[in-house]
DNA sequence: GCGTCCAGGTCTACC
DNA sequence: GGTAGACCTGGACGC
């Protein structure tokens, strides 16, 4: 069985999977000499679905590991355009970049499609797990939630764990299994609230608050601070912050500032100019060399 | 082998 | 509101 999803024009598959790290997060997985993405998604139905993802001519493949009836497909091909961002609007920012020499590659290349879990819910739970820690521990952290706390798809594979799995074990679990350290009361705290509908993170997707409110609403999670915050609000389709980190203050060092050092208003300045893209602009302008310049759209 | 440092930060107490 | 210190883990590094 396949199931196949025209893309947006200029739609960059490879520039999307790779836009950050999380194609490297279980329950995805991704195969660089193939260009293809696995991920077992939850779909409401009685056994999770893995899903392998491929770009083809003008269509996105993807392949059930089984055949589905249509409310799956359907929940499959939701879950895949929102994964892949293929509904957002892109088109003032292509416009902004356009127009700056240095910034046109993105538009030519079809960039700017940050890759996103099927919930804010998981994408919240993973920011955590990048706090104040390596890439390897970020791996580990998730790792282990998927392996201990998920439903097994029919290939053994395991899908992100729901609120509610996450919600039934104790903060011990969390430092014993899960590796999390510090972060376990946080990880717990945040599995009750969800998992009671005291705190409804999927909201944040259509919210109406202005980002300033948004943020601060985000920042009311403990764990959560300024970094986690604006990286989620990426997420959600708001770009004004530059969510700062050690790893994107070096880099933006090492590409706009010959190599030295820059303070976080000097990097704010140098990107202000894009007002509400901003954010979006510093990201791809950072990982630009993720990719060879020959990776035009597709 | 052992000790130290620090990585894709955040929280809390204190001033 | 600004800042120092504590916080888990595990890999890298120097000795």
């Amino acid at each position: 069985m396949r199931i196949s999803i025209r893309p947006p024009q200029n739609f960059n598959f490879k520039r999307t999977v790779l836009s950050h790290g999380w194609c490297a997060l279980m329950p995805f997985e991704f195969d660089q000499q193939t260009w293809t993405l696995d991920r077992v998604l939850e779909t409401n139905s009685s056994v999770p679905v893995t899903v392998r993802i491929r770009n083809k001519k003008r269509a996105i493949e993807i392949e059930p590991d089984r055949t589905v009836g249509a409310r799956v497909t359907a929940a499959i091909e939701r879950d895949v355009r929102h994964m892949l961002r293929l509904d957002d609007d892109l088109a003032s920012f292509y416009d902004a970049m356009s127009a700056e020499p240095e910034f046109s590659w993105i538009p030519q290349q079809g960039a700017g499609r940050l890759l996103r879990s099927p919930t804010v819910f998981e994408d919240l739970v993973k920011m955590m797990c990048t706090t104040n820690c390596s890439w390897a521990l970020t791996e580990t952290m998730t790792k282990n939630l998927v392996k201990n706390l998920g439903r097994a798809a029919r290939d053994g594979r395991k899908a992100f764990p729901t609120p509610a799995a996450m919600a039934g074990v104790s903060e011990k679990f969390y430092r014993d299994e899960v590796r999390s350290g510090y972060r376990a009361p946080y990880l717990k705290e945040l599995a009750d609230r969800v998992a009671s509908g005291s705190l409804e993170v999927e909201t944040w997707l259509a919210s109406e608050l202005p980002t300033t409110e948004l943020k601060k609403q985000m920042k009311e999670v403990k764990g959560i601070g300024d970094y986690a915050a604006e990286n989620l609000l990426r997420l959600v389709g708001r770009y004004d912050g530059l969510a700062l980190d050690s790893w994107t203050r070096g880099k933006f060092a090492a590409v706009r500032n010959r190599g030295r050092a820059a303070s976080d208003k000097k990097i704010g300045r140098y990107y202000s100019r894009f007002s509400s893209w901003r954010g979006l602009a510093f990201w791809c302008d950072l990982t630009r060399d993720w990719l060879e310049e020959s990776c035009g759209a597709e």
